[in-house]
DNA sequence: ACGGCAGTGGACTGTCAAGTCCACTACTCG
DNA sequence: CGAGTAGTGGACTTGACAGTCCACTGCCGT
């Protein structure tokens, strides 16, 4: 009924110029959003932002959901290169554990919580088309770090019986409040104290640990 | 400069009929904020929804920000009076776990993720008075997870030196990570695969453990 | 039985934001 | 160099929402 047709937010024939203003705009509007939430930016203060007119707005995007649309791709793009190349080297315990001060560090920078995890927040009610990219970035999330654990499970790193698909997600989630509470206590703790739970949880699956079996 | 008295949103003077009322709107409010977040709720929605009119609204609350707060206040009790008595029995891993079962239930009525976290993503950054009532209630619930955790220490139940308050933030962390992703993905699986993360990561903090890592 | 105040009804105002429209500019291609 | 189209400027319309105002009602004490 309404999504059928995923491809059609992206606008035919652009020029180079064209691509140029889209972008300033995707970019304002991304940091904008960030900070003020969806509901809290207006297109006049995309505008504003940009120095760009209203027509323009309109011009590369069909609506304001449409632009935050392209803001949530952008920044799932940007949340995953922010943590690279960590990211892509969590294939040994001390790999996830220099990933987890990656992401500390990079929320001591500012600690404004997540962009997915607000939009998340903000549109997974309201917003189906939304919610669906949303699911893909932290599904994109997720098999980044899966594939990592599985390595370690292949190598012997990892008991053999856990799922990595399942633990990435539980990391993950463990990231996302982590997040959610630094930026609500404004403190770097609540990130630092659930990445390590988490990882003390993964350091207590590797073989050495699983010799003994701890069954459930 | 702002809000200096603290206590100014406390309106003298109120006969049983205006209690009544103003708690029929709070309650009302919180409904509405819950499902449609602070922005999307319009003072309108809520009159409509408590057959009150405006000058009810604002006879009760100086403003929106003022009502926003009594929402916020309201859902701390709500979300810690929702985990009774789970949360006061978190003396051992295995009231720890029963705890975790019963957010996995009441996830499972309505994955509409938790209240605070969704009003703590959206108001942490624009409304300090929110902000601080939130992070009040955070604490408290942060400090019922930490009394059960000390307790279990003191009984032997966890090693000696774990800190329980940090333990507890993690914890809470896990469970608003968890949550988050529930409410976005539509599953249940990312606070179950959370909370078993964290669990996991207690269990092998047990004094067992400890001692000798072995199987349970 | 009345004076006064808590409680109520709902019209009204000002502001702000989304979205529309049309005139204009500048690039590109023949 | 001229026509057509991508790109731009900004005024304008429409609607929604926070907040105001004043008239009214019903409760309560004396």
């Amino acid at each position: 009924m309404q999504a059928a047709d995923t491809s059609s937010d992206v606008r035919p024939a652009l020029t180079a110029r064209g691509r140029a203003t889209r972008e300033r705009i995707v970019v304002a509007a991304a940091a904008l959003v960030h900070e003020h939430g969806v509901a809290g930016t207006s297109l006049d203060d995309v505008r504003a932002a940009t120095a760009t007119s209203k027509s323009q707005l309109y011009h590369y995007f069909v609506d304001k959901p449409a632009l935050v649309r392209a803001v949530i791709d952008r920044q799932v793009e940007q949340v995953l290169a922010a943590q690279q190349p960590e990211l892509d080297q969590v294939d040994s315990l001390a790999g996830l554990r220099r990933w987890g001060d990656r992401l500390v560090a990079l929320n001591s920078v500012a600690a404004s919580g997540c962009p997915l995890g607000r939009l998340a927040s903000e549109l997974a009610d309201s917003d189906p088309a939304a919610r669906a990219a949303l699911m893909v970035g932290f599904a994109r999330w997720q098999d980044r770090l899966a594939v990592g654990l599985e390595s370690m499970r292949v190598h012997g790193a990892l008991a053999p019986d856990v799922d990595p698909q399942a633990l990435a997600l539980g990391l993950l989630a463990a990231v996302q409040g982590g997040l959610l509470l630094a930026q609500a206590t404004r403190t770097a703790a609540p990130l630092r104290l659930a990445l390590d739970l988490a990882l003390d949880s993964l350091e207590a699956k590797t073989l050495a640990h699983a010799a003994a079996p701890a069954g459930r």
